[in-house]
DNA sequence: GTAAGTAGTTACCCTGAGGTAAGTAGTTCT
DNA sequence: AGAACTACTTACCTCAGGGTAACTACTTAC
């Protein structure tokens, strides 16, 4: 009883910490996105097509301060900037894969019926 | 590379729908809460320490109508009424698992170090 | 009678998340 | 010269998510 009082209190903080780091509308999203491989600015802009420059710049913010994701600036000639998953990001794979499992079987049960 | 892009876009479709219904501060602390077995309200609150009563009772009506949890109402003496996750509640089960694997995870490599 | 436990509801407020629109700065294309 | 691409920034506004406090209603225990 205690015991399994303490388990509780303990995954509940540790829930805590988690989401605050996926909160919002838009990390989830832009993680994904980073999931299938480096991208530009206008690319995870085009591929989340209804996120604002402005929110975009400013998630990718918190997610580099997070130690989520990874700026890389390249003095190309039009200078393009890749994001990519650090292996802190990376180590979200398998947590975003149950995410998006469960989100299916929802909307199969949800949706569906 | 379409074929990339439409694998990527039906993902991030499918996140929306598995984040509306997770989203705000007390939903996930909520559901972990109910998978130790069914609860009253005052148990959840004692588990929750900073929920308020308003807070609680909005987020687990959005649950109820989201049907993640069931709300049993009991006529014993002093009214007390049980809240506990649904099938689909439960099947949230694998996906909770992650973000704990991964706040635990988390912690060990920001907060830790 | 009053405190304490059951489970909430109601009213009010306030911050911050997010939306909209326009501007910046540099380069290349035509 | 002007449009179009790169990647943003800045200013302004709005709404809702969430916080606080008090109140309801009923029962049991002291």
């Amino acid at each position: 009883m205690n015991q399994k009082d303490a388990v509780c209190q303990q995954k509940l903080m540790i829930s805590r910490d988690a989401l605050e780091v996926i909160q919002g509308k838009w990390r989830v999203p832009i993680i994904i996105a980073l999931t299938f491989g480096k991208k530009r600015f206008g690319e995870i802009q085009r591929d989340i097509v209804d996120i604002s420059p402005k929110m975009l710049s400013q998630e990718l913010k918190a997610l580099e301060t997070n130690k989520i994701i990874t700026r890389t600036l390249y003095d190309s000639m039009p200078v393009t900037v890749e994001y990519s998953l650090t292996p802190l990001g990376l180590s979200m794979k398998k947590m975003m894969d149950e995410v998006l499992n469960w989100g299916i079987h929802f909307r199969k049960e949800v949706v569906g019926k």
